[in-house]
DNA sequence: AACCGTCTCAACCGCCCGTGT
DNA sequence: CACACGGGCGGTTGAGACGGT
């Protein structure tokens, strides 16, 4: 992406820049440097200095609203690769460039097809920005939060949904039924898959977790006794929209705990649990994970809805493959969550190669 | 035009964690 | 191993914009 900034055009790659100089209709200079060297240059940081904005207060370094000729100075150390101070710290820099001056930012307001991942993912993650943004190219996380707590939020009470949850709120129900302890008031219907894929070389197995199993502790990794969640294709009948209160959303189930009170587990790491919010019709569908060679097929029942209320509509189905689950035994108490995992399956070549963005979508990632 | 309440969003705060020494 | 530093990130703040009266 190619983005003029006065005399200067800023080519920014995903981890370096090029600036050409532009004069008199031609390109008189360019520059090149990778983004780690711009933040971490630290346009005049010193070593000593505390951290954090403090340093801001401490070394009477300049604060708050950048002006224009500040930001034409940011960008003119960076044309230059210079040693001139800024006057700023160097985290005020940094945030500076990924929020605002990054010329591959999008600019403009969210398109309901932004907005619907920013829900979709949100509703699995919880309030990881970071992560949310990660999967709308040209929006920072700061952006993504703001957009959530100015819009997003407050459209989705006026639905009746809680934010946080996105469950109905207790004075939205109609019918009260069973507490789930692993989800709060979470009473929409689940579609648990587990699998077994065999251990990748890869340490980092996907773990997914809902923000209803948000753990502050999200440091461990699983193990290579841990199994990997397959890629699951969700089949088109379960597949909410906006339309719906209630939209599927991902968690783990712990492979080893009584997985037939699903309300009574908590999310663990061998299955992915799909909260659906399929129509009141039941229907048979059929879900064929996606593992090349593995292939296996499983139908899945959809039970009737008592009482028209779709969130009724309780879907249990474990595809438990006798993972080795060695490395789960103690997840009762399992809070080891890694975040991590979602990043991993969203970005994995499995669900770029097998499945379009629309589909993944489609998901309600 | 002035005032006031609400909204938006850039920037800051503060904590956590990885890394280097 | 301990410590310091700095990056990352979620939460919060506050200035300016905006709209209603």
């Amino acid at each position: 992406m190619i983005q003029q900034r006065g005399t200067h055009f800023v080519l920014c790659h995903l981890t370096k820049v090029t600036i050409y100089k532009w004069s008199a209709s031609k390109f008189k200079s360019w520059y090149q440097f990778t983004l780690e060297s711009i933040i971490s240059a630290g346009f005049g940081r010193e070593r000593e200095r505390e951290m954090g904005h403090r340093c801001c207060t401490k070394q009477k370094i300049k604060r708050g609203l950048w002006s224009p000729e500040e930001d034409e100075k940011l960008l003119r150390y960076i044309t230059t690769h210079g040693h001139k101070r800024l006057q700023r710290c160097g985290k005020s820099c940094r945030l500076r460039w990924i929020n605002y001056l990054r010329p591959d930012l999008k600019r403009g307001s969210f398109t309901l097809e932004e907005e619907q991942i920013i829900i979709d993912i949100h509703r699995i993650l919880g309030n990881r920005w970071a992560q949310i943004a990660k999967h709308l190219p040209g929006r920072t996380d700061n952006e993504v939060k703001n957009f959530w707590n100015s819009c997003i939020k407050k459209k989705l009470i006026s639905q009746g949904l809680d934010p946080q949850t996105h469950t109905l709120l207790s004075s939205h129900r109609r019918t009260t039924s069973s507490s789930s302890n692993f989800s709060n008031n979470n009473n929409d219907s689940f579609l648990i898959i587990t699998s077994n894929m065999p251990n990748s070389a890869n340490n980092n197995a996907p773990i997914i977790e809902t923000s209803q199993g948000l753990s502050s502790s999200s440091s461990s990794l699983p193990t290579n006794n841990q199994a990997q969640p397959s890629v699951v294709q969700a089949p088109s009948s379960i597949v909410t929209s906006s339309d719906f209160y209630y939209e599927p959303s991902i968690i783990i189930e712990n492979n080893n705990s009584t997985n037939s009170n699903v309300s009574n587990s908590i999310p663990s790491k061998n299955s992915l649990l799909w909260s659906s919010r399929t129509d009141h019709d039941a229907e048979d569908f059929r879900v064929q994970t996606l593992e090349e060679g593995q292939g296996m097929q499983h139908s899945l029942h959809a039970a009737d809805d008592d009482d028209n209320e779709i969130r009724e509509a309780n879907n249990i189905i474990e595809m438990n493959t006798n993972a080795s689950l060695e490395g789960s035994n103690n997840d009762n108490n399992n809070n080891n969550f890694d975040f991590g995992l979602l990043e991993s399956v969203l970005n994995s070549e499995f669900m770029s190669h097998d499945i379009n963005y629309m589909d993944e979508l489609a998901w309600n990632f």
